[in-house]
DNA sequence: GAACCTACCGTACTAAGTACGGGAACGGTA
DNA sequence: TACCGTTCCCGTACTTAGTACGGTAGGTTC
């Protein structure tokens, strides 16, 4: 029938409909998201999206890329506290969408954002000194606790903090202390610390981490290995 | 009309409904668990299923436990030995049913069988002679390791392999490698080794995880700290 | 001015979750 | 034997998704 109902609305395109679907995912979930929704965000009726995307898995792939678009790229400082950056700039944005951390499971094709920020931490790391190997070994670590630490913070009733008192009175609902004395006597010295919030233990494993990979980079650069 | 049309088939508990859940999400994932397929594998209409379960949501919550339960629980030995146990038990369990890992986002009420998990779990650190800070720390980086270990690898196509021809193929597609050169030296160093597998790095990181946790517990045994 | 293209919409089909209200057998109980 | 409550199950129907199909209005091109 018409062609623009309402001209003053800017035509769409894909970058817009992707940038509406984050906003819709970021408040409400991805459950939130559906293409009627979407449609609606945007002032349009939901056939109106499949002329800029082929489906809805092609929004949820771009969705993951925009995420990793939000990371800044690692630049030549020491590379340490390059990783230390990196890790603190993904976990946050992992933190800013939670629903990311979910579809890292099941989008398995990276887009272009993803390849590059992929590029720029490697060439970190082998410019740091590490073996293709090591490098490999080094990237697998950091991201796998850093999509977990990200996985597990989302798991936690929206705020980040673990003493909310609702959170606590529900566990405590379901077991008995004496059942499982350990688990409770963890969970009374969560609630006696006001300031207990699982996010700070991030930095904790972090260095951890990074400590080991520092021994790991001093024996690599020995030549008794092989 | 009829109460069992076919009286052979034992009659539905909520246990089977779990059971028989578990399966069709393990071949076909998440998406192809609903309510009328599970009905209709358990030989019975949809709605009957609701006299066992509230909801499909009910039924999630289920499936998490269900996984949690399939992890031994650690015993008594050597605390470094039990984490690398389960570790292994909990990563292969993650990694048979690879659409738990997504579901841990968004369950956020934990059943029996975690809650006993993460009990024992805290025995063994605390018994170790970690400080129930210590163990907290402790336990949040092994298990933002294991679980996001499991993300990447859940992330991967089917099987563990990276070098599937098919995924080295699409990727080479999807980026030129002179743009790209650190990742495109990875990819490569990968496809020629034909027996790698992203699976091999856990022991890896574990090991660095593990190294780390044990320096930390030689440390809290001086009484330097405070 | 005919053909084409771009951006959008209306209609309608399918699949999923589930509310509502039975109904058939079985076990008391009287 | 008649009545009754309980347990397990089903039929129907409503609602919300994703999206196939086939327009249509206004520009653009030759």
């Amino acid at each position: 029938m018409n062609q623009r109902p309402d001209p003053s609305r800017p035509p769409l395109t894909r970058e817009l409909v992707l940038r509406r679907a984050v906003e819709l995912a970021d408040d409400g979930g991805l459950g939130a998201l559906t293409m009627r929704s979407l449609a609606q965000a945007l002032g349009v009726k939901p056939m109106s999206l499949y002329h800029h995307v082929a489906n809805k898995e092609e929004i949820l792939d771009g969705l993951v890329d925009i995420v990793f678009a939000e990371v800044p790229l690692p630049s030549d400082g020491p590379w340490r506290r390059e990783m230390e950056r990196r890790a603190a700039s993904l976990r946050s944005a992992l933190g800013r969408h939670p629903w990311s951390v979910g579809l890292l499971e099941t989008r398995t094709s990276p887009g272009a954002a993803t390849l590059q920020h992929h590029n720029a931490v490697l060439r970190v790391l082998r410019q740091a000194g590490f073996s293709i190997e090591g490098a490999g070994h080094a990237y697998a670590l950091l991201d796998s606790y850093i999509y977990g630490f990200a996985l597990q913070e989302a798991g936690l009733p929206v705020g980040t903090p673990d003493s909310d008192p609702e959170v606590v009175a529900a566990m405590a609902r379901s077991f008995a202390p004496s059942d499982l004395p350990y688990l409770a006597e963890t969970a009374m010295y969560r609630v006696m610390q006001p300031a207990y919030a699982f996010g700070d233990e991030f930095g904790f494993g972090l260095g951890v981490i990074l400590d080991g990979l520092e021994r790991l980079l001093a024996r690599e650069g020995e030549p008794a290995s092989e």
